[in-house]
DNA sequence: ATCAGTTACGCTTGGCGTAATGATC
DNA sequence: GATCATTACGCCAAGCGTAACTGAT
């Protein structure tokens, strides 16, 4: 199983077909069909079917692995080269959406990327720190995926609020459970809101179906259709702006600055 | 960064020896020197001072990774040549020592383990289930470290208690909290109690210091010597008998059994 | 002088590309 | 017959072992 034929093969995976693969990844069709014949070989089972080019069950879990291997591994390629190389004068600091803060980003060069993106991003040395937001119970951590150990600090909490057209019955409550939202209509806004993945792991139901989805990041457009009655969506508080919204009971906003642990950060600027 | 390149390097740091670890791997010295070789060149480090074999900086750092990786590795491989042969007819039960439940262990076949090897022995396939023990927050999941996407469900939850002796003052509390524990004396009995790591990592301090450390599983004994005065110990509320036990606030003993996902176990013998 | 890691060197094998073959729509 | 995966084959390089070498104790 090395990591090359891994590679190989989620690149296959992805793209559906195995020229596809190749020319994606510099090699000839001929050496893309030879990595896969010898993941086949060396694990004892077909791992895609061809025509259509699908993975098989086998090659569905083989997936699950290979996409956290291949991270990490290039998440301690990435530590170690960084810990070799003189510290950079500049920090690169991602930042999922919603983790915006004027006062942290005032003096640095930031990058604003979806969630899933900071993570890796600092796990791989592209950023040097990350700011992740979440939801999770009051002064918990988040539930990061660990791709690599990574130093964690809290840096913010805000309530949770769900931001209710005007006329909604619920829109005067002076607090709401999570659970009691799992039927209602959403809006899935990856980018610009808590994703609906989060509010189902958070809650233990699969709830939260998405009548609606909305890719983009203008926060302010998302919040007119909610208003507008589309579809509920989760926010932290103080990025809703005089529209009706009930904080979330046991939930709140939270934000943590990621890093790679004792690679040089040790203070973060504070103005 | 070839796994057998890894394989060879932690297998070096382990042994602290070239020649060691060649004649543990079935290598020449001369291989293990070029795997060596290949890896610092390829990552333009050196990893292990020679004379005495230690590893440098940059190698701690890529050690943190190398298990990890190579851990999942095996269990993907494992997984998946699991799928493939016809599932067992017996299962085999992995147990930390305080996960033990009578009515559960009756019907199969069972191994009491260190925590860290019922987890990875699930993962890497040696394990069809494992019952693992830790503590946290009520109804909140375990803290286990994720080699593999597994499947959990929680078992038990009992009462957590510390153990004093008779002669105690805290001895006759109602409840008391863990962080006022921090700097009393305890017993490090990682097999036959809550090891304190744990304690470390639920509490958020580095207090929990061993002034005395527990190698056995002979939980009886080790009952002995906290009733005996020579440390605190900390367990769940049934395996502790009539001595003084004063349970701990807001955290409770959980037992949890880890599978991996829809592996062909879906349901579980009852008698 | 001995022990332990490195380097030199030859051999084998693995892995890639080119090109021919085979299968599927 | 066009498209895409597989097989055949030749070539190069990676990787192992044997053995000579180097440095440290």
């Amino acid at each position: 199983m090395d990591p090359h034929l891994l590679r190989t093969f989620v690149a296959v995976a992805r793209c559906g077909s195995f020229s596809r693969a190749a020319s994606e990844l510099g090699y000839t069709q001929s050496a893309v069909s030879q990595h896969i014949a010898a993941l086949e070989a060396d694990l004892g089972t077909s791992l895609v079917n061809r025509r259509p080019v699908v993975p098989t069950p086998e090659g569905q879990r083989l997936l699950e692995h290979a996409g956290p291997i291949l991270l990490r591994l290039d998440a301690a390629r990435a530590e170690i080269t960084k810990m070799v190389q003189a510290p950079p004068d500049r920090l690169v600091v991602g930042l999922s959406p919603l983790a915006f803060m004027a006062d942290i980003v005032a003096a640095n060069h930031v990058r604003v990327l979806p969630r899933a993106e900071v993570v890796t991003g600092v796990a791989q040395g592209t950023l040097d720190l990350g700011l992740v937001d979440g939801i999770a119970a009051p002064s918990d951590p988040l539930n990061l995926p660990d791709v690599a150990p990574m130093a964690t600090v809290g840096v913010a909490e805000r309530p949770l609020v769900v931001v209710f057209p005007h006329d909604h019955p619920l829109a005067r409550r002076k607090r709401i459970n999570l659970a009691d939202l799992a039927d209602a209509q959403w809006i899935d806004a990856p980018e610009s809101a808590i994703p609906l993945a989060q509010l189902r792991s958070a809650s233990g139901t699969d709830g939260f179906r998405a009548a609606l989805r909305y890719e983009g990041t203008h926060v302010p457009g998302l919040l007119q259709m909610a208003a507008a009655g589309h579809g509920l969506i989760l926010l932290p508080q103080p990025m809703v702006d005089g529209l009706p919204a009930v904080p979330i009971t046991r939930l709140v906003h939270r934000v943590e600055l990621i890093s790679i642990p004792s690679s040089g950060v040790s203070t973060i600027p504070t103005h």
